[in-house]
DNA sequence: GTCTATAAGTTGATAGAC
DNA sequence: GTCTATCAACTTATAGAC
């Protein structure tokens, strides 16, 4: 059956948020109008309207959006609780960096762009944020209470590791000299050390 | 004597540069005006271009300036090559953190407008983290030649050192919970255990 | 759903008076 | 060294034709 001419609003919708996550990421959003965003797609300027109610909100759900998929994605991947705080914490190392080298546009607008959000938006992600950490934290918490791990203040050591873990993205590239395997260890080799009980 | 009235260019020029540095870095560089900058100072927005070119060039020397501070302020403190790597480690550690707290404003701006900046001008920048980078990985380095350090790639641990620890920016207030000091001892001993050669 | 046209405002930078 | 005035280009968002 043919389709009314002109109309797609079953393809345009995830275009326009491809094209605005590539672009805002690439050149950051305040510098990135709609008409380049709707160049992008192929579309003018008005058409853009019909998928967000203006920019901020497009921005805002790009990244509600990263964050969700984040936290979802690794409650999914989570070893059970009978696993332990050593095997947990190894699984957040590797998830987190497979996660966001995969996703490097939407982890660098989520941070980037934290900034351009309007107070009530930045609330809400910044929730999901410290969200993200807490995971972290009860893990580090759970090794302590195993005594495996030596942290006096998991919350701050959640912090540093995933400071450490997101920094991958500044300088990994697919094609480079070291597989995701191989980084994935190299990191996991450094955060077990950062807390693990030596005595 | 007299100045000739409405002439203050020994104070304006530096007066323009902290204004500048403080909107970037709240605002993003591309969402701030020069007339919101000549607004801060308490000009007129040509006034602005009696001390810089362009807005472009006041972006790119704020970062040059902040980040050959970094390299020459860590020259200075720096220890002695005889006190061995160990001793250079925690005194990297500790400097990193210090310095970077402090110079909040420009450590977020020399990172996030990294994508605002002329390609050529870009280049100047990455030459002079680098340059950064290279500082501790010697350090490393020398600590593993001494055996003290088991770290197989020194120059992806400098990155991902130094990712963790100028994360302490996104969190650390300095009328917080922990003192300064208490963060230095915190982030030194994670560092210390994560490139430790435990035997 | 997409287009064109437009409103109303902001931008970086310059010219020339003082 | 700073001001006012100005330019040409660009911005987000909306209205209404198709």
């Amino acid at each position: 059956m043919a389709r009314t001419q002109g109309s797609h609003s079953d393809i345009t919708g995830p275009r326009v948020r491809e094209a605005a996550l590539s672009l805002f990421a690439r050149h950051g959003y305040a510098s990135v109008s709609m008409r380049k965003i709707a160049a992008e797609v192929g579309v003018q300027a008005g058409a853009l309207y019909n998928y967000t109610p203006d920019k901020q909100t497009l921005l805002f759900e790009l990244m509600r959006a990263h964050m969700e998929e984040l936290l979802a994605a690794w409650d999914a991947a989570a070893p059970p609780p009978e696993a332990g705080g050593q095997a947990a914490l190894e699984a957040f190392t590797r998830f987190h960096i497979r996660f966001n080298t995969r996703r490097a546009d939407a982890v660098f607008v989520s941070y980037m762009e934290l900034r351009n959000l309007d107070p009530e938006n930045f609330s809400i992600i910044e929730g999901l944020r410290r969200d993200y950490e807490t995971r972290l934290e009860a893990i580090l918490s759970r090794g302590v209470a195993e005594g495996r791990f030596a942290v006096t203040e998991p919350r701050i050591a959640a912090m540093a590791l995933i400071a450490m873990l997101t920094g991958v993205n500044t300088w990994f590239r697919e094609r480079g000299r070291l597989s995701l395997g191989q980084v994935e260890a190299l990191y996991w080799d450094m955060v077990r050390r950062a807390v693990a009980n030596q005595g």
